[in-house]
Formats: C-alpha cells, sequence, structure tokens
DNA sequence: TTGTAGGCGTTATCAG
DNA sequence: CTGATAACGCCTACAA
C-alpha cells in the first residue's frame, strides 16, 4: 500500500504538497496538482483516513446506539441519520444495546475508545450513570426518542406522556372502559412508561378505575405482545380494547387476540404507537399514535454535529406526535 | 485526554509498561500491574483505539453495505452481522446504498479509506467493477445474498433461481395459469432477476405460457408493491395469483390487491420471498420463500473474518431456503 | 519483567 | 505556492 511519501517522491514534491492536493487544491498550482494525480494514479494510492484522523483528532464517524434494529421504528431513525451523516461525509457505527443497560454502558466505551466525534443514544434510562458520566466530561452526544425536557443535555423526541394520553382518550371516546394496556418493560424503556402514566391519567380525567390486572409488561417483541393480549383476554373481565405501547407489540397483540378466536376490531380494539411503515399494511389497519422518526433521526443527527462544534447549547426538541385513526379501532360492543 | 505517557509518568514506569497491562497483562508483574491501573483510574486515562489501529494496521471494524436497512430482512441480516462481530469485538459500520450502484461505489471507497479491515456486501450486481476491483487487489471482502455461485471471491446466499421456481411451482400446483411477477428492478437486483428465471422455466415446464404483461418490475418497496399488483390486475385477463419477489412487496401487493375490491386469497394468491418476521403476522399469514437471513449475515461475517485471516479459500455458501406454505394462498377459483 | 527508541501516515506550523 | 519537520498516541522489536 503505497503512502503520500510514494507519491511525493514519484511526482517530485513534499508529502505537504500532496496533502494540500487533498484537502485544499486550490491552494497548489495547477501544474503540480496534476503531476501530484498522475503520481497517485502510478501508485494506485489510496487515502488513509485513519492517518488522517489521528492527527486531526476527528475520526468523522458518530455512533448510533439503539435497542435494536429488528424493530422498524429503529430502523426508521436509522435511515435518517445515515442520511443525515452522509450528506456530511460522516460514517456512522451501529450498535444495538438489546434493551440491557449493561451493553449501553460497554458500547459507550467502546466507540469512544474508538474516538467516535459524537453518540447518538436511545437510552433505556436517560438518568443512567453513563449519560451522567457523558455530560461530565463533556462529551458530545444526543438523545433519541428521549424522554427528556430539561437540563444540561440535548435530546430529541416527542411527549410520551401525551401520546399515551391521545391513545387511551381516543378509546374511552369510542365508548370502551375496560382498556388494557400491553407496555414494553418500564425497567428496559422509560418512554414506555411515559406512555402508562398517560394511559393512567386519561383513565382517571374519565373516572374509570385502574386495573392493574390490565396492564402487562413484556419485552418489546411481536411475540411478546401476543403473550401480553392473550393474558388480558384470558382473565376474568377482560378488557374490550388494549393500548400497546408500541406497534411492534401491536401487531403482536393483533395475532393474540385472533388465536383466541376475536375478531378484529369488533371484539377488541386496539391501538398502538410509533406509525411504522407497515401500520397500515395489515388488517385491520392500525390505529396508532405517529411519532415522526425519520425526522427524528436527522434531527438528532444535526443537533449532534452542532454540539460537535460547540455550537450551541444543550436543547430538548420535542416534536410532534399525532393520533392516526384507521380500522382496529372501533366502538365497544353492547 | 490523558495518554499513555501520562500514565507512566505517575506509575513511574514506561510507556511499553502500560501499553502491556492493556494487551497483554499477564506479561506483566501483578504490583506493576496494580500501579499502572491506578495510575489509569487518576488519569482517567481513555484509549485510544483509532491511534492503535494506525500502527497495528487494524482497525478492529468492518464495513456493512446493504441496500436499505428499512427493509426488515436486511435488518435481520444486520442484527446477525452485528451480533457475530460483537462476540469479537469488532465495530460495523453501516451503510445503505438505496440500490444505487455510486452510491455502492463510493461506500466501498470511504469505507476502504476507513481501513475497514473487510466489508461485507449485498451488492446489487456482483458482477460490477467494485467487486472485480477489490478481487484484484485481494481485498477481503464477502457478499451476502450473493447470486454467485463459483469464483474466485467468498460469498453466503441462497440459490434464488430454485426459490423463484418453488414459489411458482406452488401456484401451478394449485390449479394457477395466469401468474403475474411483481419483481424488484432486474437493474438493480440481481436476485430479482434469479427468481424470475425460475419462475419463467417452472412455468415453461408446466406447459404455461409465458405473458410478459405479467411481469411487473418496481422498485423494492411497499408501495412498488401495491402498484405493481394494480397494474396486473387492470389489465384485461388479469392473474389469479402473483409471486412476488420479496415479502416487502407482497405486503404492498395485498393492499393494492385490496383496493381493488378483492378478497385475499379468495380472488388472488400470493406468494412472497424472504420470510420476515410480519409476514406470519399479517392477514392472510404470507406464503413465502424462507430464507435465513440473520444466520446469513451471521455466517457472512464468520466467513469474512476467515477471508481477513487469510486461512480460507474463497468460498460460495449456498443456504437452504423453503417454502413456508401459510393462508395467502390457495386454490384458483373456477 | 521492564525500558528504550523507532516508526506508523498524515497534518500543521513555519520558513522560504 | 511549496518544503522541512515536528508532532499525534500507541506498539514492538531489541536490549537490559
Amino acid at each position: 500500500m503505497s503512502t503520500m511519501l510514494d507519491v511525493a517522491k514519484l511526482a517530485g514534491v513534499s508529502t505537504a504538497t500532496v496533502s494540500r492536493v487533498i484537502n485544499s487544491p486550490e491552494t497548489v498550482r495547477v501544474e503540480t496538482r496534476e503531476k501530484v494525480a498522475r503520481a497517485m494514479k502510478i501508485c494506485r494510492y489510496k487515502y488513509n483516513a485513519l492517518a488522517r484522523g489521528f492527527v486531526t483528532k476527528k475520526s468523522n464517524t458518530i455512533g448510533l446506539i439503539i435497542p435494536t434494529i429488528n424493530n422498524p421504528v429503529f430502523a426508521e431513525s436509522t435511515s435518517g441519520v445515515q442520511d443525515y451523516a452522509d450528506q456530511r461525509n460522516i460514517q456512522v457505527i451501529l450498535g444495538n444495546t438489546y434493551y440491557r443497560y449493561e451493553k449501553e454502558e460497554s458500547l459507550v466505551q467502546t466507540l469512544r475508545e474508538k474516538q467516535v466525534d459524537g453518540l447518538l443514544i436511545t437510552s433505556t434510562n436517560p438518568r443512567s450513570a453513563v449519560i451522567k458520566n457523558l455530560i461530565d466530561e463533556g462529551f458530545p452526544f444526543v438523545l433519541l426518542y428521549s424522554t427528556i425536557k430539561k437540563g444540561v443535555l440535548s435530546a430529541v423526541g416527542i411527549d410520551n406522556y401525551q401520546g399515551g394520553y391521545q391513545a387511551t382518550d381516543h378509546l374511552v371516546k369510542l365508548g370502551h372502559e375496560r382498556i388494557g394496556m400491553a407496555a414494553g418493560s418500564f425497567s428496559i424503556s422509560d418512554r414506555s412508561f411515559q406512555r402508562w402514566h398517560g394511559y393512567r391519567q386519561c383513565l382517571k380525567d374519565h373516572n374509570i378505575a385502574y386495573d392493574r390486572d390490565l396492564l402487562v409488561q413484556s419485552d418489546y417483541s411481536l411475540t411478546g405482545g401476543r403473550d401480553s393480549v392473550k393474558k388480558m383476554l384470558s382473565a376474568t373481565n377482560p378488557p374490550t380494547a388494549v393500548f400497546c405501547s408500541n406497534d411492534y407489540l401491536a401487531l403482536g397483540a393483533m395475532k393474540g387476540a385472533r388465536e383466541l378466536g376475536y375478531n378484529l376490531p369488533e371484539d377488541l380494539s386496539i391501538v398502538g404507537f410509533d406509525d411504522v411503515q407497515i401500520a397500515s399494511y395489515v388488517i385491520p389497519e392500525l390505529t396508532t399514535i405517529r411519532q415522526p422518526a425519520y425526522e427524528m433521526g436527522k434531527l438528532g443527527a444535526e443537533l449532534l454535529f452542532q454540539c460537535i462544534k460547540k455550537q450551541t447549547k444543550p436543547v430538548q426538541l420535542m416534536l410532534e406526535s399525532s393520533l392516526i385513526v384507521r380500522d382496529s379501532t372501533t366502538r365497544a360492543p353492547g
């Protein structure tokens, strides 16, 4: 593998000049520029971005930490950050935590050792030690799908409480009074916890007694949704509607209900959260709370670059979420 | 940010020793080891993996190039890759080509400049210049979702021709004679092309005339599938069944058919390709050709590491694909 | 078991 | 506009 030195020798110039034709061609005479270009061709010269990063202390790489790329909503935000990074010629290293805190911890460390310029994190817990530590050390990062509304860190998210409230309110207005919630475990997702708060408050505001048996927590998976709903439905006095804390769970819930012989939506109304692409491709089309995942990724990335350049104070961006009414919810039976 | 030198000074040892406690602790006396550990704590020392990569010429990073992370099948193989890489303490940089060749080209270049140790590529065209070039220069890489069966490169894939044949055969056996194909554009996917070959051969083997109007190519998207099927269905003499070259298209096709008032599966049988997770969560559950995406990613990564260590000759691994019959296909009407 | 010293490929500073 | 040259942080013979 040839280096700048090889090119320089061959072109009869110094390495400094070669470096210049690469980084600021306009500062070198056209003639020499071409001479160097020719030499590079001959040497089959390949630029070494690692060496560059080593001296400039900028790797032009950012780390993206998410729970799992298999949830389409994270795939969407991921492409948002990739697209933004791409247009700035930045690469992104992707890491899955699978909702495990230790993994989040180790990923942060590894990525920092790799000298990423910044971190985009969808954290299981925004108040954890990893995050605190990042703040203390002034390392550039921004939280995605954040539940944080103020403080000394940058984040972008939506109002999860409100989303939960909206979803539940929709169900209440349809006449439902037994409303279950299939939630992602609160221990692995603060978002889920916030949504539950909204759900609960809405129930309260409508004088509907809260029944703790109607809350089932599970891991955030299709099977988790299926099992949760089955559990609820097999209890005495089952719900007529269920709010799922994401679409992924909701899709699973649909399957679970059907396996128990329920007709959808007549026998059970279901509302999800996220509005992933396929939500409107299933039958019945899923009523859900839309959150702008792609934009969140894009915006988060943009914010991160501002952090890296230290040209911004900490801000918490709250994006709009909205209820999308489709066919999976209907009036309460009877 | 403190360096090894700071630590060394503080501990009263040389940088070599510090380096040793990091990379081969067993070669240094317990006492000094602890002394160094303490010093690292005090300095809040952070290891610089970039500098290390610079000297060892190993970045412990690989590049993963896929069409788009938004297709769940690629998300699955991606997590296969990540999981394997993770257990070897390797990071993966992810890049989307969006099925564009130029993007594939530029990604390969950028990632090589970043000194990735190897590349995992889901190529739009395995016979293109980028790939040839990689071979010529002996750069370690392996193709994922490969259609290549022999040659001087490593790859893992399935027999797409056979998959296409199987899918079509299933439809024929159900009595269908007007069988359409909603394909991903051949220009962006050799896989789609192979599947079409299988489809066509199967038709031929059963003496069913090939009707070119029944082939509709589109980009690989939900809307692509929807539009394709609508186009077919609105023609004179529409098909009674359609083979979609992936599940993503199939999901879109379901929606398209319904929008035209078709009942599924009575009025139209649909078979997909991939068997993504949600395929069995939609109604009717999707009949499809299963390909082991997660395993493919994992295996591809494993193969890549062997390539990197140069402890393997080029091999093309062909994984099993199989027809999964579910509810989206039924006997031809009439 | 530990230290010395050279080198990895590039950029940046300062002259010229 | 171009050239010398000193970093950058770490690894690795080689020596002690």
